[in-house]
DNA sequence: ATTGTCAAATGGTTTGTCCATTTATGGTGT
DNA sequence: ACACCATAAATGGACAAACCATTTGACAAT
């Protein structure tokens, strides 16, 4: 018996596609840099204009080129951000219903680690950044804007760990988590507590006390965690 | 002055990749149902048929349609997969150039995190799989051989973590990792140390016991860096 | 039963044309 | 000079009408 793998047949627009994703890719194509128009990469690739713009489709959905009309317009080349591993996720967590609890419980493994990683890596900018946005959290007043607060201090730890990776992850979990289950339950007392526990563990971090700094955000997760749950106990309990 | 954000205008094939997308991710589109060909959508939508292709070929894209060729073809929905997230994540790393170091500690984030929660939330078939995977690492000899089992084993932790997100974030990861940088250190030693690490956590998540299984996971990833570190330093060390 | 042949259904591709949007250019009025 | 406007040019967006390529079902031939 021969042996043989299943033979993927490649379209035309998926070569096109995978040819320049690979010179974007590798940097060979620089971020900025115009591609050439789709009249142009139909003479030079021989496929036609349909095919050229079906190529050209599938890297902007990747994030790999954003695309501007008219004169001067073209397609520019860039190397993909966190939004496009926001959407995958997005698509990922509605697609499989995965359920709020798990996301909470993401959450509540990515925190501790990010306040470790901060720590170990916070740079003076990252210093400044973080007493900035824990200044406006003190400074909120009414819960949407100390949800607000909250979540940009959370971004800034992020941040600070410069772990482009488990930033970008936080990232796409972050604004799914807060707005719809846990929106109007930031009452003073709540506020108050946030505010000390966030305040600690940014000690720790500016400190670079990194098992300091987890121990603190370990603690600040399940204390939410125990407030949510007095909230809205059937959503959270896993 | 009157107020305006910028408006951003849609495209034709933007709108029906969007009405479709919402449909598929809402469930109205089952997985596995069988979308209407190209022509019954230009139909129904009024645009072209290239329009309507390049709809599709975003959804595509975003893996929430598969594309079969021929009669009894044409298009499926799907529930986008963990591949959108891995592809997304891989041109993440390597657009921005994530450094292998980042890799190495994203990781070494996520490893006793999974450990921790796999003691949680594994089921019978869990603990059946571990004790799979484990056996064949015990029996694996050579370097290559086992280097799969590894891998194999911790995908199998991660699943019993339950944790779908995490689990496709590290399975990402794994791939990227292992083969390039550490392809051919694994002498009978280390091959030997990792085995008994393995076991030992192993036993602690099959016991429940979250914290002993994170704690010892976090040794074991310490040690296997010391062991990359000695074999590859330069590349490494953060 | 197996094999071969044909037709039908579907996505893949081409070609040609025109539309819509944006901006460079150059003219016109002041 | 300067500001303004009208026009042309460049680019992506869209449409239409074919035809090609691939797969499969139906059915005949062996």
């Amino acid at each position: 018996m021969v042996q043989l793998s299943l033979i993927k047949v490649q379209k035309g627009f998926e070569t096109l596609a995978s040819l320049l994703r690979e010179q974007i890719l590798s940097g060979e194509i620089e971020s900025g840099e115009v591609l050439p128009n789709e009249r142009a990469l139909v003479e030079r690739s021989g496929l036609s204009r349909g095919s050229v713009r079906e190529a050209l489709r599938v890297l902007e959905t990747q994030g790999l080129v954003s695309t501007r009309l008219g004169r001067n317009g073209g397609r520019v080349a860039l190397q993909s951000s966190t939004d496009a591993v926001r959407s995958s996720l997005d698509h990922f967590i509605r697609g499989q219903q995965v359920p709020f609890p798990v996301l909470m419980e993401t959450v509540e493994v990515l925190e501790p680690s990010l306040a470790h990683l901060a720590a170990i890596h916070r740079d003076d900018n990252d210093i400044v950044s973080l007493q900035n946005e824990s200044r406006k959290l003190r400074a909120a007043s009414n819960p949407s804007r100390f949800l607000i607060a909250n979540s940009r201090w959370h971004r800034a730890m992020a941040m600070a760990s410069h772990n482009p990776i488990l930033t970008a992850i936080y990232d796409s979990l972050g604004p799914g988590l807060l707005d719809p289950h846990v929106a109007g339950f930031a009452s003073a007392e709540i506020r108050a507590a946030v505010v000390q526990a966030v305040g600690k563990v940014e000690q720790s971090i500016i400190a670079g006390d990194a098992l300091t700094a987890r121990r603190r955000m370990e603690r600040h997760v399940l204390a939410y965690r125990a407030q949510v749950e007095r909230v809205a106990p059937k959503t959270v309990t896993l």
